[in-house]
DNA sequence: CGCTTTTGACCAGCGC
DNA sequence: GCGCTGGTCAAAAGCG
């Protein structure tokens, strides 16, 4: 599947609204301003930051659409996936469904299922099912879905060698949901989680982090990401920078001025956008959602 | 020490 | 009744 026809993924954030500093460093904010004061009049600050500030907000305005546009071919992608897997089932399903057509009795997992409803037609299970890529290498059977489960079994099925691993959610017995999850046969980097029921409590890790949400840093700016019912959320914690800049310059009261304020604005918003991480942990983090979707 | 995970035993449904 | 299979139980082990 070549998910590139359908959405431009690359990731184009090299925004540099301050190419006026790119060669001094960073950190270094008293020096800056003290030279600042000193080669500007007071209008000419004042006519240079308002410059400054404009053109900061523009950027913030580009940032906020592309992230916008990022959301929407997620959403995009996202309903294509769920069309195709829905309009194009599994062989192996395909199969079952003949074998069943033609009265055969090959007992099966999809064939089981639907056995409980008849036993106890007041059952309101409702089925579900998660696909979600892993490394290779990961061999736990563990999908990372929000909610907290309780593993009580694992058994090796008929028709597949992998084993399939049985949870009740942690609220159990006042929550019923149960989810199975096995390897996929076709693909075993793939993890198929089959949920039964619905639960009867919120998510507990709705979280500003999210379910599964990764907390992480781009440059020095931390991140986290999270994932509501609208679409992704990518989080970046700028709270988190500031006492550490006021620490470094607390000697000063420049910091309380306006200039300092625009200064460290735009700190932040160089740092942000020239960190080369940025575009890899932000395409990361959306990549990530859409898997665990 | 309490909670979670592991794993072999057990149970129920189904076909023969 | 027997064997096969998927699902569940519960004692033991592991872990923080």
């Amino acid at each position: 599947m070549d998910y590139s026809t359908w959405m431009d993924t690359s990731l184009n954030l090299n925004a540099n609204p301050l190419q006026l500093f790119d060669d001094t460093p960073k950190n270094d904010v008293e020096s800056r301003l003290i030279q600042f004061g000193r080669k500007n009049s007071v209008n000419d600050e004042a006519t240079a930051l308002s410059e400054e500030l404009n053109r900061v907000s523009e950027e913030n305005k580009k940032l906020t659409d592309m992230l916008t546009v990022m959301c929407e071919n997620y959403n995009a992608l996202r309903n294509q996936l769920i069309d195709y897997t829905t309009k194009n089932p599994k062989k192996e399903e395909i199969l079952k469904k003949r074998k069943s057509e033609s009265s055969d009795s090959t007992s099966t997992e999809e064939d089981s299922s639907c056995k409980k409803p008849k036993e106890d037609p007041t059952i309101k299970n409702k089925l579900s099912r998660l696909y979600v890529r892993t490394e290779p290498s990961d061999t736990t059977l563990i999908v990372k879905d929000g909610y907290q489960w309780r593993k009580y079994g694992q058994k090796v099925t008929r028709d597949n060698p992998c084993p399939r691993a049985y949870f009740k959610c942690s609220f159990a017995p006042s929550c019923p949901v149960k989810k199975k999850v096995q390897r996929s046969v076709e693909d075993q980097s793939i993890l198929v989680a089959t949920y039964e029921g619905e639960h009867n409590h919120s998510n507990p890790s709705e979280t500003p982090v999210g379910s599964n949400g990764c907390n992480m840093t781009l440059g020095s700016v931390p991140c986290s990401t999270s994932l509501s019912s609208s679409g992704p959320t990518i989080t970046l914690d700028l709270t988190k920078q500031k006492p550490k800049m006021e620490a470094k310059t607390s000697s000063s009261q420049r910091i309380e001025s306006p200039e300092f304020q625009q200064f460290f604005v735009e700190q932040m918003a160089s740092s942000l956008t020239k960190d080369p991480n940025f575009t890899t942990a932000l395409a990361a983090a959306i990549s990530g959602r859409m898997y665990q979707r």
